[in-house]
DNA sequence: AACCGGCGTTGAGTCACGCTAAACGAACGC
DNA sequence: GCGTTCGTTTAGCGTGACTCAACGCCGGTT
């Protein structure tokens, strides 16, 4: 049978073609390389490379014993890795949610990542509508969910923020202010903003749909949407202005709709929340992979 | 990464659940066993095997890096083999063909048992019919042929016999011979004889279809056939006998036909042939593998 | 021609580590 | 109670994977 160093080092020659950067990816002298080479090829019975004082190449039968192997090789890294990602609790399913498009996109990115480095996981992500708020999670739909701060449940833990943007309001076009460069809070003044109910708590539509702006004045209410795409179809049939992320632009971009930066409000936040009682190592190992998918 | 011995020991434990028969089946105490064991589930994070002074079981995630591991091992072993294999040169593709039915048997359980050991050849299993002889050999359909002797080409190289039958003669089973516990060569005075001919050589048909009994009286001629099935229909029509084997009548079971055994005919013999100048390891494996079928 | 520099090979020597042997403890059956 | 059958543990041994340095081969350069 052949042994882990004879396997490593046939299949890291077979890629470098090249006795000395073998040994140094292997960590071991070109000596030794030759050593192990020349040793699997007189038990193999057939040379595998064909070298002469200046090349290195595979023989067909090299060639063919690469391609045999490789798999193996692959294989038994996983089979590893799923058994160590057993012992550490990272493995088994793993629902992840989202409401907006640049969450979906982080949230696919992150299970990819995670997806290689530990096979054994089985990870969906799921889009869930603006008023579900963190319902899911609380209904056991949802393992892990991405979603607008502030969170404040006292039984669901939040992870730290992993998505920031800046604060735009989405108008008709035709709307007067619609050809601003920027707007203040106290421009919403008298506006009809477009808002979600549904789950979401009371200090989190306060947060996101304030009742009046910073010098007081009152802030209309314009019907009630729970996705995005009825948002859009609000604002573009001029029944009220949305507030929203400039992201939106890119994602969303309308003919009758203009996205106008907020200037004087607060950067949206987004993060990860779970239910405390179901944190898991397989959790945290996601939060982590989400955070380090942003830079 | 798993050194061969982690590999093969967790393997075997795996299957026998005992750690002196695994001790035993590879070699070493069980001391090592143990303490290998005992290694590598520290290096997984993670008990393997669920072990009390009496019994041995996986743990879940034993059993499934057990799942995982075991196509690999397996494919860690025709990898290899199939490279040693190229190294002596048995690999390649055969082509090999039989005429009746016993001998497709034969080969293709031959083919089997070459393939389980050699994992790198292609065996291909085809019949001729009664009438091609050795043609299929000298047109380069064929690699190597299962056929009755004699073979007396000078071209082609013979094994030995690797199967061999008591004669039967074939008649309608209304005819007056057929109630006869058995008949002799004399018998054959002045029946049709059904026959092939075909790229059968002179000498083989003499052979096979004697022209006269040892006493000197004529055999007569039946219609010629290139098929078992012709012969079989031409026997049940009672338009002639034909010489045949005695596995016949268990191949070719027939209401209308009688099998009775021929006491003074020599035995038929069948043998590998094939072309003195396409000799190679894979042929030479094959026959060998043939060989070794029969008892 | 002579001299490099890069590269694979070879041999002597070293040290980690896979392995054994033996003692031990635990869990049955009688 | 004892004997048996397991798996575990420990100290010590020996093999073989490894390093290091010298060597030979080849192509490019002056």
């Amino acid at each position: 049978m052949l042994e882990r160093y004879e396997l490593e080092t046939f299949l890291t020659l077979a890629e470098e073609l090249h006795f000395g950067r073998t040994g140094e990816r292997l960590g071991v002298s070109t000596g030794r390389v030759s050593q192990t080479v020349r040793k699997l090829e007189r038990r193999i019975g057939t040379p595998l490379f064909a070298r002469t004082s200046r090349t290195v190449d595979l023989t067909p039968v090299g060639r063919r014993l690469y391609e045999d192997l490789l798999p193996v090789h692959r294989q038994l890294r996983t089979a590893l890795e799923r058994a160590m990602d057993a012992g550490r609790g990272i493995h088994g399913r793993l629902r992840t949610g989202f409401a907006t498009p640049w969450g979906g996109e982080l949230l696919t990115a992150a299970a990819d990542a995670l997806l290689a480095g530990h096979p054994g996981c089985e990870i969906t992500v799921r889009e869930v509508s603006l008023d579900s708020g963190v319902r899911p999670l609380e209904d056991g739909e949802l393992d892990i969910q991405l979603t607008a701060f502030p969170v404040r449940e006292p039984e669901l833990t939040t992870g730290p923020v992993v998505l920031r943007d800046d604060r735009v309001l989405l108008l008709p076009a035709a709307h007067p202010l619609a050809g601003r460069p920027s707007l203040g809070l106290e421009d919403l003044a008298g506006l009809p903003l477009i808002t979600t109910e549904g789950a979401n708590p009371r200090h989190w539509l306060d947060h996101h749909y304030p009742r009046r702006t910073p010098s007081g004045a009152r802030i209309g209410r314009g019907p009630v949407a729970a996705t995005w795409q009825e948002v859009l179809s609000h604002v573009t049939a001029g029944r009220g202005v949305a507030p929203g992320a400039a992201r939106g632009a890119r994602y969303h971009p309308r003919p009758g709709i203009a996205y106008v930066p907020l200037r004087d409000a607060p950067p949206l936040e987004y993060g990860l929340v779970w239910r405390t009682a179901a944190d898991s190592a397989l959790i945290r190992a996601f939060a982590a992979a989400v955070g380090s998918q942003g830079p």
